[in-house]
DNA sequence: TTGACAAAAACATCAGACCATAAATACGAT
DNA sequence: ATCGTATTTATGGTCTGATGTTTTTGTCAA
């Protein structure tokens, strides 16, 4: 986003002066799909102009918008595929992202654990409470569901299918808490965190691997009872029990 | 990050099966430099060999070490310099890519202003209440000085540095509260708002105008006398006083 | 000392070729 | 007709070499 307007950023503030940047071209080819992309013309699916033509239209040459795709590919406003039907097509933008964006900070800067959890704690609390608020009967339903899920795969001792509903079942409580901004928030730190609990499941006795379940299943009731401060603090607690987050070695 | 190895992401979660992906040779040089970075064999400010000699040691050709550098770049882990005495240097790492892809997500998915609020209200909050605990004197006096700047700008009918002055606050108490991810995403949220801000003061009378600064004021004075409760309760206050969110169009 | 100009080192860009992939199509045997 | 295989084709993936641009450094003369 404003990238190349402000390198610098952080830098002195009390010169009016910033930094000369000349707008290498690629930037522009970013800024000017991420306009196309914007400007609602397509839609999640719909297929873009390929690599040849768009360095036709745009003026530029064909590595340049491949250098151009390579961002917007991590920004995971497209997605490219190769062989005949294959193209660039727009992407249906998720927090997805913006968690691989945390994982990589977090991987080069790894003392931010503790923080990650203290943000948390305080976070899916308050999800928590206004998922107890607003949450619909069918959403109620699919938090309890995917509660007995995780205690079948705790049971099990299936790892991956508990990582895996355990972190459904954080974002469907964002889901139900009916805030874009905090579903994007959850999925984006819910991301980095799910090797984590994987991690943990390998080496956790049979009883913390039911208090998970449990924790979830209170919770999950908390909120369909509409027991706002009682789903806000089981969630509080839950998530201190279970930091779950192992060492993002590669 | 996690991008390769699983495209379709939320699809079906009951097959061992993933789908089969061929590693693209930028993704591995990606791959490849993001553990030199880790290695520890660098240091912010290093610089890397260059292009071609890049494409030598990894047997790839230039354009592909360019695609990969792109992403690095997007990923602040490397910055790239043009001219003699250029190249490729290390960067500090900060939470202002998660920032940056945050507001992306936030442009491409816009939440409604209401949607904002909600999140803001509670999230400032807590951030206020971190910061009352954790301040320095150094970040006191600053934030008391951003509080006075806002008011001069308000009173001079300065929209620009009013805006400024407010935004810098907002990031001082994130940096103040002492985590990373708050630091992020309060960045995140603020970037979209900005313009939000300066579109209010060009409509608001002066009561207003000096009201936002006295809640600043307010809520400097809280952080430094260590009042966490009122420090959260002023900026939730402050926060829903002032939504200032404008149309985030282009 | 200053200014103008040339040289050098790096990234930025382009054009074109060729490879790899995956779907569509054609074709031939059953 | 149906199945399996081969060919075609549209697309991204990669490499190469040339050329442009930017920035710093060096040089030389006024």
């Amino acid at each position: 986003m404003s990238q190349p307007p402000d390198p610098p950023a952080s830098a002195a503030a009390e010169h009016p002066f910033t930094a000369v940047r000349v707008t290498r071209s690629f930037d522009e080819v970013v800024r000017q799909l991420h306009e196309g992309l914007l400007s609602g013309r397509y839609s999640p699916g719909d297929r873009l102009p390929n690599e040849r033509e768009l360095g036709e239209l745009l003026r530029v040459g064909r590595s340049t918008v491949r250098e151009a795709l390579r961002m917007l590919e991590l920004q995971g406003l497209v997605e490219v595929r190769p062989g005949r039907n294959g193209g660039i097509f727009v992407a249906e933008p998720s927090g997805r992202n913006v968690g691989d964006a945390l994982e990589t900070l977090l991987r080069f800067r790894p003392p931010s654990r503790a923080e990650l959890l203290e943000f948390r704690v305080s976070f899916e609390g308050e999800t928590a409470w206004w998922a107890a608020r607003r949450a619909t009967p069918e959403e109620c339903e699919r938090l309890l569901a995917l509660a007995a899920a995780v205690a079948e795969a705790a049971a099990g001792g299936a790892w991956e299918q508990l990582a895996e509903h355990d972190v459904a079942f954080h974002e469907a409580v964002a889901e139900a808490a009916r805030n874009q901004v905090r579903v994007a928030v959850m999925q984006a730190i819910n991301h980095p965190l799910r090797e984590g609990v994987m991690a943990m499941g390998a080496e956790a006795d049979a009883s913390v691997r039911g208090a998970v379940a449990d924790d979830l299943q209170a919770i999950a009731e908390a909120i369909r009872d509409g027991d706002s401060d009682g789903a806000r603090d089981r969630m509080r607690e839950h998530v201190e029990r279970n930091p779950a987050f192992g060492q993002p070695q590669t």
